[in-house]
DNA sequence: CATAATTATTTCAAATTTGAACAATTCAAA
DNA sequence: TTTGAATTGTTCAAATTTGAAATAATTATG
């Protein structure tokens, strides 16, 4: 870190942090990426077909909290998965505005047959930690996430 | 985490790391990438001002593995820097393929001035958490990144 | 009830990023 | 040497993402 070692303590401290987020983050990503694709799938495709399949149908604005992409992009992700076969638009019965995205049959296999297989390759990238070491991380981080969703 | 509790306990926990991973990174990242827009840069340019700021001239190619992103991309960003003053292009004197980059005096004005004030940022994010947590989390992520870039 | 403000989604243009193709250069081995 | 493989940076086309309208529907307020 020798970069970033004239800011005072606490500063340079909470770089650190920012950097090796950073670096973890993008090189998990990368890998991640790379399974999701030998799948014929980008990942934001795919992470849409799992919020479907584990959290049942919702609302183009629910997927779109819950994957932190803009509207606009959500539409095009949901357009392609559509022409796949993979995912079906359905009217909100409750609002008229809102439209229900849900797996198709054909949606809801290939979830099945993926979603475990990328689960192993998830579990064997996060394996370079041992357990204990995982649980604390997963918990810092959860920490920092939601108290900064929280607060800014 | 209720989406991720039916693959067995390792799995579960792996992928609980990476969903805290992917969430506490981009919610840090949005809010670092808005307080940067606010200085007139995106967030590539200010990284690579940074990157030359504190360790000096680079080539490209340096550039490109710190930040990892592509060649392709590196050039726009450096073509958008040097059109605003920023940096300059020097041909490599060593290696006549490799083109050295440099922050301008105005680049390095510009550096000087709002690094400090993002760090400041940047430390009231992380101040989410206390010090200790911040030395064990740092510690944590860079032994997930290391490990992961140099295994896979 | 009527009007305004908000919300959900889509459309569109612009910005960003990647990856492949290419030109120039370096390096290593025959 | 010199041939060929590898590397450096750029260009280009395609894919991705965002953010700003535009549209439609709902909710709140007077």
């Amino acid at each position: 870190m020798r970069s970033t070692k004239r800011y005072g303590k606490k500063i340079d401290l909470a770089l650190n942090v920012w950097v090796k987020l950073t670096r973890a983050y993008v090189t998990f990503h990368k890998l991640s990426e790379e399974n999701i694709r030998s799948f014929g799938l980008t990942g934001p495709q795919f992470s849409v077909l799992e919020s479907l399949g584990h959290l049942g149908p919702m609302t183009t604005g629910v997927l779109c909290k819950k994957q932190l992409v803009s509207g606009g992009n959500m539409t095009v992700v949901i357009d392609n998965l559509e022409k796949e076969g993979l995912v079906e638009r359905i009217p909100s019965t409750e609002d008229r505005r809102a439209i229900t995205i849900r797996l198709t049959p054909k949606g809801k296999r290939l979830f099945d047959e993926i979603f475990p297989q990328h689960a192993e390759y998830i579990a064997k990238l996060t394996s370079v930690l041992p357990e204990e070491e995982q649980v604390k991380l997963a918990e810092l981080l959860k920490k920092l996430g939601t108290t900064l969703a929280a607060r800014f």
